[in-house]
DNA sequence: CTGATGACTATAG
DNA sequence: CCTATAGCCATCA
């Protein structure tokens, strides 16, 4: 699997994520097939292409926190679009046993499926 | 090839 | 809560 095919594998997954949830970047990792993967998927948000239709901003550290250094534009406008959606964000963090997202059993198998054959 | 980097994570103090 | 540390791993210079 080249860069290119991961990174796209990684907004995939995260396109999948719905309004009102969020997911770590391990964790979106781990469904896009990329075990370990959390920094992997940091540098695939970090690489979107202009025009995308990704929900960056429901991707957050495992500890809830937003990734972006608080008071930076980053920072802001990720609360900004989580807020919109009626997450709450307070003190920088998201509670995330209560917006942890939960893919369908559908999502956990199928997806890893597609994966295999283009080993 | 080698060392530095980073939108990460877990653990310890 | 915060800093330090150690793993982690694809990229990049």
């Amino acid at each position: 699997m080249d860069r290119s095919a991961r990174m796209h594998r990684i907004w995939e997954t995260i396109r999948d994520i719905p309004e009102g949830t969020v997911a770590s970047y391990g964790q979106v990792a781990e469904i896009a097939g990329i075990p370990r993967g959390a920094r992997q998927v940091g540098y695939a948000l970090r690489n979107l292409p202009a025009g995308h239709d990704v929900p960056w901003h429901r991707v957050l550290q495992a500890s809830g926190r937003i990734a972006f250094p608080k008071g930076s534009r980053g920072y802001r406008e990720q609360r900004k679009r989580l807020l919109e959606e009626n997450v709450a964000v307070l003190s920088g963090r998201v509670d995330m046993q209560k917006y942890r997202w939960q893919p369908d059993l559908d999502e956990l198998l199928w997806k890893p499926a597609l994966a295999w054959d283009e080993e």
